[in-house]
DNA sequence: CTAGCATGCACCCAA
DNA sequence: TGGGTGCATGCTAGA
């Protein structure tokens, strides 16, 4: 039983200091400092109304391309050994969470779909954040399954892109070694800022993947029924920062 | 000194 | 009782 905080003398701060910040910060309601045996946690959170389904991917769709689709390059994640393990969720950086994904208002985030470039799944990943200190640790949660399919280990990538045309995103993993070839072939360096990457206003065509099984048949992601209006991109384009509308 | 983030782990709940 | 969830802890980089 964890009953006391270790202090590890790095900061002057004391943990009960940074608990009252954090509290403070997010306003939360009977919030008391702990010294001793953590707090009981609130009851869980009842998920049923998001209406997730088991798997939290979608049922395959036929197959389909994204082809000279427009798709900007947001940012890039290089997995972790806690992103890839069976707590089926990613740590994303806060940074880029916060730039080019949708505002979170509460801590309970949103559903929020995201293409694969696979062309063969759509996933739908839950964005929240947990308040850490006196800041904030964005997750995406429910991936589990796009690791899984993907063969993702800790040291590969997603990279998460947003196709203005559809309003939706689109989520690519990528293998260790593939990143620098994509960096070869696309011309694109994925380390760059995003506005300089941005500007560039990608024109991806990934029919020259070797890895993929998928027959591009030069069909568009507008061809796929079910992503559409109704897909269920929760937190609308309201919530997009001002940088979303390029282009 | 602080913020970011990887990960540990207490706690909750379904089986 | 084991797996999943939510938050705490500790390490690291950078201001």
């Amino acid at each position: 039983m964890e009953g006391t905080y270790t202090e590890n003398g790095k900061s002057s701060r004391t943990r009960s200091t940074r608990q009252r910040e954090q509290a403070d910060l997010f306003n939360i309601p009977g919030f008391t400092v702990q010294t001793g045996p953590r707090m009981p946690r609130a009851r869980r959170a009842n998920l049923e109304g998001l209406k997730i389904s088991n798997s939290h991917v979608l049922p395959p769709p036929p197959t389909r391309a994204i082809v000279r689709t427009k798709l900007k390059f947001l940012f890039k994640k290089q997995l972790q050994k806690s992103d890839v393990n069976s707590l089926r969720r990613m740590v994303l950086p806060k940074k880029e969470a916060e730039t080019h994904l949708p505002v979170l208002e509460s801590k309970e985030g949103i559903i929020i779909d995201m293409m694969d470039m696979d062309g063969t799944h759509e996933w739908c990943f839950k964005f929240r954040f947990w308040p850490n200190n006196s800041s904030r640790m964005y997750v995406l949660e429910y991936t589990g399954e796009f690791v899984s399919t993907h063969s993702l280990i800790a040291g590969d990538y997603v990279l998460i892109y947003r196709d203005d045309e559809r309003e939706t995103y689109v989520i690519e993993a990528v293998k260790a070694g593939d990143l620098e070839m994509r960096e070869i072939f696309d011309g694109i360096d994925f380390s760059l800022p995003i506005l300089d990457v941005m500007g560039m206003s990608i024109d991806y065509d990934p029919s020259f993947l070797d890895d993929s099984p998928l027959d591009y048949q030069g069909e568009t992601m507008a061809d796929f029924d079910g992503l559409g209006s109704g897909s269920s991109l929760v937190g609308d384009n309201d919530n997009f920062p001002a940088d979303h509308n390029l282009g």
